[in-house]
DNA sequence: TATGCAGCTTTCACTCGGTGCAACATACCC
DNA sequence: GGGTATGTTGCACCGAGTGAAAGCTGCATA
């Protein structure tokens, strides 16, 4: 119901300076490549949300982008990715963040800092990453996805951390719990932002729980926090 | 090099009195079953041991545990799952011993109880779970998939802390942030033991990570630590 | 011991996710 | 305008995973 034509050839349909926020002269094939990845993903989650992650193939996901199958394969790893508008940039872009706060910052702060710029989207769409999140929320193989990715994001974390702190990767813990606890909470907080719809600031929601992670998990005093 | 033909036969082969510590009344055909899962778990980890997960097909690991392809897939529902030793009653157990804790517990209390009576081997084959963990962390797949298996866990223990709280599992974030949180420390923990190679013992390198989760995460005062 | 039942295993057929490769199309640059 | 880099497509293929029906195995009866 939801769409069928209106983005068919989103792959050749140039976004009309939609979207767009990119700094460096964009080329033609930039702006090719920016739509068919947009398009792949909306039509990901207007189908799943509309029939379910398993009542979805990646032919129809395709053919509703206005691609070929094999087409999609080229920006997507998986089915679940697209749902869950997976960028590989994310992560190189988290990490860039993170090298760049300043030194005397504690790990814990420097990571809090470079999510609080990076996930929350600067160009204010909360709205489509609400609905990606309930889409994804909906269902329990999206969520165990979701987790994976953020275990991913989790080992670049961890390697950005260890070069901060001057230490080995390999077996600095304390950067291995930094990175996996704050991520943890922070996609605690994304989950209950969202079963809140979206209500109360996303920034508010996350600095709450990472508060109380900092804090060291004491138990709420009042009922039902 | 490692076997194929020494458990070939396994499916069939009964266990001679060896792992078995099952209190009520074994049938054969527990005995049968549990021979299969324990084979098919042991050809998995021995196989991508030797030539990786990518190099191992799900065909070759179930014969070499001497049954067909289908029933690979009665045990387990992907060949990740019986690398990593995913066992669907471990989850249950979890839940059952989390609420068997005593109720002025405090949660982060009780969910750290309770994980190290549960995933601590009882029968004391650390050895067996060293080699398993180092087989998965050998592979970025292997361990997205352990991951993700801990966000089912995860999941349990949400509405197991919510079911002793009185909340609803489904808004109550202080449950959501202490299981995710103490179970992402947990896997940190296991994970840097088996860095370790096991010279430190479970047990405590656990403990140690779980107090400096209950402590804010704290910046180690000393170097490398 | 024979027989029936229940539960596990196997075979078969099939769908779909995902990848490598070679041919084709499109935008860009000279 | 022609060459080149880059993106897209079709094709062939493999392996994961599932449903269903038939066969086998152990167990509990008479």
């Amino acid at each position: 119901m939801t769409t069928t034509t209106d983005r068919a050839d989103a792959a050749t349909a140039f976004d009309p300076g939609g979207t767009g926020h990119a700094g460096h002269a964009e080329t033609g094939w930039d702006r090719r490549k920016r739509a068919t990845r947009t398009a792949l993903r909306y039509a990901a989650v207007a189908l799943v949300e509309e029939r379910g992650l398993s009542g979805v193939t990646v032919e129809e996901i395709a053919a509703e982008a206005g691609v070929s199958t094999r087409t999609f394969f080229n920006y997507f790893p998986t089915k679940e990715d697209a749902v869950i508008g997976w960028e590989p940039s994310a992560i190189a872009e988290l990490v860039d963040h993170l090298l760049r706060r300043p030194d005397h910052e504690r790990p814990v702060e420097a990571v809090r800092h470079t999510l609080a710029e990076v996930i929350l989207p600067g160009d204010g769409d909360y709205r489509a990453l609400l609905r990606r999140l309930q889409v994804i929320r909906s269902d329990h193989h999206l969520v165990a996805h979701y987790v994976l990715r953020f275990g991913d994001t989790e080992q670049a974390l961890v390697a950005a951390l260890a070069q901060r702190r001057g230490t080995d990767p390999a077996t600095d813990r304390y950067a291995a719990l930094v990175a996996a606890s704050v991520l943890a909470a922070s996609r605690v907080a994304l989950m209950a932002w969202c079963e809140d719809e979206g209500r109360v600031p996303l920034g508010e929601v996350m600095a709450e729980h990472l508060d109380m992670l900092g804090a060291g998990l004491p138990e709420p005093t009042e009922a039902r926090r």
